[in-house]
RNA sequence: GGAGGCGUGGCCGAGUGGCUUAAGGCAGCGGCUUGCUAAGCCGUCGUAGGGGAAACUCUACCACAGGUUCAAAUCCUGUCGCCUCCGCCA
């Protein structure tokens, strides 16, 4: 969320970002008015606090019961009844200026090319060569069923579409992709890992601003006799992870906290029937290795870079080409500043498709979350908000297609990379059960 | 699932309607002192929102949300969290 202050101060700038993204919504300016409004409710309100606190003490020294007493008693009534008068004002209106909020997105950063959709987007480096088949290349679905590692049909029987059954080989790739990000990311990035719940409270998701506006894309557990609160199946390990340090304020010098977690990830997938249906681009549920930074502002744009670089390297490691976009004004998510999308070539698609995405928030997520440090060494310093940062590195699912698409053979049979094999009891080669 | 108890500042802990702008201690920070030695002394020591050029000042916050009252950490209601015992359970 954008700061209300810092709104009304560049007004014309923060319409003018907003406009980059086509997201200035009805009415934005005001909020001019709003804010000016909530000052006034505010020294309204607090000079008949100020009296009644006054009149109270003085109520206290008067005999018990006394007329004079009595008299003092109506007068601090009056007080009080103004008193909550402008309170239940300052409320409102901050009610209409959240509101008005909550549902505007973050401003661009500057170097984020302008553009409507993600053919505006900037394509800024390739990494590796496609790989060359001297026969047509087959898509993961068919190879995955051909294998028998891919279960599509037993997927939809359990729980519907967009499930997939992993059997043999197939699971026990899911599972060695992993361990093998997971310890690049503890033993050469120098992250922290983290487990986490994987069903988290409203709260939660509104601090990394998938909520209010984006409810309909998330799984909801409604109440029940159980709990009488909602819960939500996390999107993605960023809602909890961000979250983790919410309302705390961290020492300036623990800065960056670089966390890893691996969680699965639940998405309603809302507005998107019909596409990807086949195979496992686009499932309900799928796996994830999360990347997320919580820096100084000064740090973030770094950090960003490091953070991208970290993912990329799981691409490194594993030998498969992809290509990194900068994404355009039109084509980020709600809360992003500046993105990056890593995208891993698929010969079966003939295209590259998204496999990462890495975004500095800049204060965004951390006004909502209330994420706060203490700049170092500085004890009289006000806390300050931090800059959130977060990426996939990577999503495992597209991972898996990508090695099956990338290493697959004339015959079908899967060349295991060779980063992964110890997490595959050396196994080189999946071939036909 | 049953029964009972408890939530006060970074920590410990006092506080059952006005003398609390939350006592006292510990830790932290700044300084003084250092021959009296795992020390002493003085000061400082929360967050947010207002006003003010500033010094400074006001308002709110004792798990959270409501309520009663001129006045609530203190009384009432609801919610959340934690603890103990019993039962169940991977």
């Amino acid at each position: 969320m954008l700061d209300f202050r810092d709104v009304v101060e560049r007004l014309d700038e923060v319409r003018a970002g907003l406009g980059r993204r086509g997201a200035v919504p009805e009415g934005f300016d005001r909020i001019v008015s709003l804010v000016a409004e909530r000052r006034t409710a505010i020294i309204e309100g607090e000079s008949r606090k100020r009296a009644l606190n006054e009149a109270s003490a003085a109520i206290g020294k008067l005999p018990k019961g006394s007329a004079e007493q009595l008299e003092a008693r109506e007068k601090a009534r009056a007080l009080g009844d103004e008193a909550r008068g402008f309170d239940a004002r300052q409320k409102q209106i901050e009610a209409e200026i959240e509101g008005l909020l909550a549902h505007v997105p973050n401003v661009p950063a500057a170097d984020v090319p302008d553009g409507a959709s993600e053919h505006d987007n900037r394509e800024l480096r390739r990494w590796g060569q496609r790989p060359a088949f001297d026969f047509a290349p087959r898509d993961h679905h068919d190879l995955g069923e051909h294998l028998g590692i891919l279960d599509f049909e037993r997927g939809s029987k359990l729980s519907g579409a967009r499930f997939t059954v992993l059997w043999g080989a197939g699971a026990r790739l899911e599972r060695a992709l992993i361990n093998f990000m997971l310890d690049l990311h503890l033993n050469e990035h120098g992250y922290k890992e983290v487990y986490t719940p994987f069903m988290v409270k409203r709260a939660a998701l509104f601090g990394t601003g998938q909520l209010p506006k984006f409810e309909p894309d998330v799984f909801r557990i409604g109440a029940s006799e159980e709990r009488e609160d909602d819960l939500f199946m996390i999107p993605t390990a960023e809602v909890p992870v961000t979250n983790l340090h919410g309302d705390e304020i961290l020492e300036g010098a623990s800065l960056p906290r670089k966390y890893v977690a691996y969680t699965p990830c639940f998405r309603a997938e809302a507005g998107s029937h019909g596409r990807d249906t086949r195979g496992l681009i686009r499932q309900h549920q799928f796996d994830k290795i999360e990347l997320v930074h919580l820096e100084a502002p000064e740090a973030s744009e770094g950090g960003h870079e490091r953070l991208t670089a970290a993912a990329e390297q799981v691409l490194q490691r594993l030998g498969l080409h992809y290509r990194v976009m900068l994404l355009c004004s039109g084509d980020m998510g709600f809360g992003a500043k500046k993105t990056y999308d890593l995208e891993v070539w698929l010969p079966g698609q003939n295209a590259y498709r998204e496999i990462s995405s890495c975004s500095n928030y800049g204060d965004f997520q951390a006004r909502r979350a209330n994420l706060r440090y203490r700049p170092a060494g500085d004890v009289k310093a006000k806390p300050r908000l931090v800059h959130t940062l977060n990426g996939s590195a990577l999503a495992v699912g597209r991972t898996l297609v990508a090695i099956l698409e990338q290493y697959q053979q004339a015959d079908g049979s899967i060349v295991v990379p060779e980063a992964l094999r110890p997490y595959m009891g050396g196994l080189e080669k999946i071939t036909r059960a």
